[in-house]
DNA sequence: CACTTAATTAGGAACCATTCCTAATAATAT
DNA sequence: ATATTATTAGGAATGGTTCCTAATTAAGTG
C-alpha cells in the first residue's frame, strides 16, 4: 500500500499539478476497503469538499490509472476502483454488490505462461469471479 | 464445442421457440473465432436477415447467457460475446483488439482455493489479460 | 509578494452501448 | 385452420462516461 506523500511527491515530479481534487480522492481511495464506483467517490469526496465536479473525478481516475496507482474493474457495466494494485482476484457478491481481494501467488505464474504460449506483451491483467457471498448465500440454497 | 442441433433442441426443451432468428446468431456464435460485440452479431447477421433488429440481438444473447451456452466479457465498455464456455482465459490485444482464447488448466484449483478462503458460492469466472499481440508489440517496442 | 501562464476544474451537453416499451408478428399446440 | 402467447422490430429512454469551454488556480519567475 502507498502513501499518500510518495504517490503525490511522484505526481508533482513529473509536472502534475497538487490539487486539493486531487489529495482528496487519491485519499479516500487509499483508505477505503470498498472498490466505490465513480459516483460513489463523487458523493464522498462532496461531504468535504461540496465544488468537486463528477468530471473532475473521472479525470483524476484516469491520472490515477495511467500512473499504474489505480486498478479498474468492471461490475455490470460499472467501473470501480481499488488502489489495491497488487496482482490478486477480485471476488464480487451479485447479490449485495461487495468485492473482497483474494491474494493468489500462482496469477503471476498464469501470466508469464500465457504470454510465453500467446506471445502477448502483457500489460494488464483482471481475474474476477462473482457468486454469492457468505451472508448472501443461504439465501440462494434454500 | 456445441453442435447447433444440441442447443436447438435443448432450448426447445425447455419451451423456448426456435425461430430463424435464434438459429442465425447462435450459428453465428458457433462458428466464429471473433469474439464479437453485440453490434457486430447484428451487423453479420443482417447480411442474411435483413430484418433482425439489434435488440433481438441483445434478447437472445440474454438467453444464451442464461443457459450458460455463451460468456459475456467486457472490452472497453463495450459487451463481447464467445460461444466458447469452458474456462479459459482471454487476452485482448490493446491495438488491433484481437482476442484470443488460452487454455489453462490451474484456473479450476484457483477457482476451488478462492471459493475455500472467501467461502463464496462461485458462479461465474473471468480471466482476462489485455497488452499487445504478437504483430502489435514491434510497434511500442522500437 | 505580485504577476504570468498553462494546467486543471466545474458544469453541463453530447455520446453510445444497452435496456425498455409496445404493437405487430409468428411459433407451437390443438 | 385457429387460438394462444412468446417473440420480434423499431424506436424511445436510460445511465455511465466522455467531451467541451470558460473560469479558476497551482506553480514558476522576477
Amino acid at each position: 500500500m502507498q502513501q499518500i506523500e510518495q504517490i503525490v511527491a511522484s505526481l508533482r515530479d513529473e509536472g502534475f499539478r497538487i490539487t486539493p481534487q486531487r489529495i482528496a480522492i487519491v485519499n479516500y481511495l487509499l483508505k477505503t476497503e470498498d472498490h466505490p464506483s465513480a459516483e460513489l467517490i463523487h458523493k464522498v469526496i462532496r461531504k468535504r469538499y461540496p465544488m468537486v465536479s463528477l468530471s473532475t473525478v473521472y479525470k483524476t481516475l484516469d491520472l490515477l490509472k495511467e500512473k499504474k496507482l489505480v486498478n479498474e474493474m468492471d461490475v455490470e457495466g460499472e467501473a470501480r476502483f481499488d488502489a489495491h494494485t497488487d496482482e490478486h482476484i477480485n471476488i464480487v457478491c451479485m447479490n449485495c454488490g461487495k468485492i473482497d481481494d483474494i491474494d493468489e501467488d500462482s496469477l503471476k505464474e498464469i501470466q508469464v505462461k500465457a504470454a510465453r504460449k500467446s506471445k502477448y506483451l502483457i500489460l494488464k491483467s483482471s481475474f474476477e469471479l462473482s457468486g454469492y457471498c457468505s451472508n448472501c448465500k443461504s439465501k440462494f440454497q434454500g
